[in-house]
DNA sequence: CCAAAAGTGTTACAAGTACACCCATGT
DNA sequence: ACATGGGTGTACTTGTAACACTTTTGG
């Protein structure tokens, strides 16, 4: 059984190839149907569900490894990703699921095992094309699915409080970068844009203020093109300025002092 | 040799008290006539300096780490502490200096020694009280000791980098967490507190519009008293309002959406 | 008595908030 | 035809920026 071999070779060789202590955590959200999404593996000898992570290679560049970790669950490169805070409780407790699996799983390791110990970990956030997406589970997993923000399930460790920090962190960098760049299609409404910013908020924005915020900054392209074969009045369709998006990117879009 | 004993003690032992590969180090700001100053250790077998660092114990929380390496640098307790950024670049090399170290005390320490891995360093950044902080040097270094933000002295690693990271965070937050609670003394004039900041942001704020916007916070509490034996017009004394200021603290100062 | 720093107030402009009207589209 | 959502404009409120005058103090 594939799973389990790989899982085995985890437990017992992981140690020459990833630096021990240390793993990672990226809450990936996507936006779908007017709903944040986080991106979730249902453990395999659980009922909780955890979020994809993952261990960095010896000579593996803390940043690299992340963006590993997010290609083999998602199938895609040049993600957006933003490391956002380092959890280091010892009460975190990776072990408990770590021992939970050696013990379905029969495989024979030592209480000194490498991933037996105490892990600290850190959690990058990332923001990514629903549509795109091709959710693959790893072998720690039975499966890959996206979860409203709104219905998290039940999730191993302090993984709850990860997601929560994540989105946190999140919603104060939306005033520095707008984000809809990396969470939309290439071409998208002004309403949609709302949407999505109102969903990651949590809250009602105004339409016609939202509007003018978004052109003000100058980053928008207006096409003349409108969105078809929907109710009601077609609204424009717009695209990022990506020359305008990443130089105000690099320039800071506020600072108030 | 006392430095030697300890020194060595840390290579051979340090394995079986702390967890391994993960480090952190602090960067200690302090504020002293006008100028923003950082906490630096001079390293012993080399000529640059060395942030204050140090490593987890395996039961310790990594704020607690934190805070206990801060303790022993400064001698204070309840230290302004916030985590800003983890540093995991496999080049940031912090076997280049421990290398030099076991060279000068001629220790005998395999190539697999735990100190001579790979680090992933978490940074925390420190705001204290100048006045109140005893310089206290580890057993790494020969001295311990204020330095300009301005006039850094040549540091081991990417340490410099720590401290240009940190600074900009610090700028960050000083729009949603007023911090001059932390680095001033229990009482200080309005023109204090904006020097402060001027240092902080490095650029000059107009004194009137300063005022205004510090005392809308609704945090500081006006004394009667005023600061005595200056030359010029004598400026009043303020203290910060703790009630409201951990209130305010908790609600948030400013959200723009 | 004067230079230098501190206290205070006013005005202009920009940004954010609240709200109203008309238009286009699918049912 | 009409309900629903989309496009656009305008007044009001708040916040930021720029700026001037008076007062106090030590030398």
């Amino acid at each position: 059984m594939a799973v389990f071999k790989k899982v085995e070779e985890t437990f017992l060789k992981g140690h020459k190839v990833f630096i021990p202590s240390v793993s990672i955590d990226c809450v990936i959200f996507g936006f779908h149907n007017n709903q944040l999404k986080v991106l979730l593996l249902k453990t395999l000898y659980a009922k909780e569900w955890a979020l994809p992570g993952g261990f960095i290679l010896k000579e593996e560049h803390v940043d690299d490894s992340a963006k590993r970790i997010l290609e083999e669950r998602t199938g895609l490169q040049d993600i957006f990703l933003q490391q956002f805070y380092t959890f280091g409780d010892p009460k975190r407790s990776d072990q408990v699921y770590a021992r939970q699996m050696i013990k379905e799983l029969q495989i024979d390791v030592p209480i000194s095992n490498w991933l037996l110990q105490r892990f600290v970990s850190i959690g990058y956030y990332a923001l990514v094309d629903f549509e795109a997406v091709n959710p693959t589970r790893d072998f720690f997993s039975e499966s890959c699915d996206w979860h409203d923000i709104h219905e998290l399930p039940e999730m191993i460790m302090d993984h709850r409080a990860i997601v929560d920090q994540a989105l946190l962190t999140l919603r104060m960098h939306l005033n520095y970068h707008p984000v809809g760049y990396n969470l939309l299609q290439e071409k998208f409404t002004m309403p949609e844009l709302q949407k999505l910013y109102e969903t990651i908020l949590d809250q009602k924005l105004d339409r016609r203020n939202f509007q003018r915020k978004m052109v003000s900054y100058g980053i928008l392209k207006k096409l003349r093109e409108r969105r078809k074969g929907v109710a009601h009045k077609s609204p424009f369709l717009y695209v990022f300025d990506l020359k305008k998006y990443h130089k105000a990117l690099k320039d800071g879009f506020q600072t108030t002092w």
